[in-house]
DNA sequence: CCAGAATCCTAGCATCGCTAGCGTTCGTGT
DNA sequence: ACACGAACGCTAGCGATGCTAGGATTCTGG
């Protein structure tokens, strides 16, 4: 038995190793250089381990996208708790998601333009996705009129950070006015109530 | 001379062939089914005459692209005068930004997601390009407040519509509440001032 | 100590975007 | 009218991709 368990305290080291791997070399270089022979030679061993580990890459980068999930969650929880007043949590969190995405994009990308391994608006998503939308909610709800979804609201302006950051991104939007323009997304979800 | 035009004419027909036929195998297939091969098989010419006429396949997404743009801000026009008054304007402008990425999702792709060798916020940028963005400016400056910049207000308002196009596609966006996401999204647009 | 199973690697497949190099066809000048 | 030169478009191939089949090697259990 004891064998057993430390073959599988291998694997799950293993499987560990390989995950880490690709996000690093997804951060330091992008997706793009995270090919499979790359990755098998970064973590030493031979290509076809890695699928013995995981489907296929999308179920790598899968694994790193859940990693993310658990971190934003965090950097949004605390930004939201430090700020003072409702109006001032939701600029909070809306200022920690896109400085997330700016400073993590390889990241980002993986959770939310790459991969669609992942379920995502159903209970079996992983628990990191729900926490992480669990924090704009709690931002959200506050400054939701009568009448107003909560659930949606927060999708909605969900919505708005994710096109800010991926606009940006790909060079359609300046990168000089991001501020003006979270500014303006935030201002335009708590005048309303 | 003559028959210098004319074999100029050819190319252009010839380019203008490449272009429809790569737009009609994404719109049909999608984008990972139009390979260089697959596409000189269309055109039943052999791959480098694609290369004759276009720096890679990033620069014949691109060509598509800019169909998108002018038939975009045809629909995006089309919506806006049909509607009365500022705030249905806007809506109607929202609604059909949306339509249209649902309609043509390998369109929007193209535009929107996959290429960036266009050059989008600066005045190289293609007419078409501005002639879209200007529609959205035209339906969302009357509804600026006060000190609020119309550009950077319709940036912002564009990025909802983006984000929630793209998170819906991608599967992170349940379809049914589209319509309720959109309503929020121009309502939270219109009620300043 | 040996048979059987688990594990991991070498080698290869099909496909991708892209390019070098060669024939062939066409327009031009004598 | 004819040979020459230059475009033109094709065949063939390169390097790299994700992924897999098959055999060699190691380890486990009787």
């Amino acid at each position: 038995m004891s064998i057993q368990t430390r073959r599988e305290r291998e694997r799950a080291e293993r499987e560990r190793l390989i995950v880490t791997a690709a996000r690093e070399l997804a951060e330091a270089e992008g997706w793009e250089a995270v090919t499979t022979r790359r990755l098998a030679a970064e973590i030493e061993y031979s290509q076809p381990v890695l699928y013995s580990h995981f489907k296929g890459k999308d179920a790598i980068m899968a694994a790193v996208a859940v990693e993310g999930f658990a971190e934003m969650a965090e950097e949004l929880r605390k930004a939201r708790t430090a700020a003072g007043g409702t109006r001032a949590a939701l600029a909070a969190v809306g200022e920690a998601y896109t400085a997330f995405a700016r400073r993590r994009p390889a990241l980002y990308d993986a959770m939310f333009t790459h991969t669609v391994d992942l379920p995502f608006a159903t209970p079996e998503a992983p628990s990191a996705l729900h926490a992480a939308f669990g924090e704009l909610l709690r931002a959200v709800e506050p400054v939701a009129a009568d009448g107003e979804d909560p659930g949606q609201l927060t999708e909605t302006y969900w919505a708005g950070l994710h096109g800010l950051t991926t606009l940006m991104r790909s060079g359609r939007l300046p990168e000089g006015a991001h501020d003006r323009r979270l500014a303006l997304l935030t201002a335009h979800f708590t005048a309303s109530d």
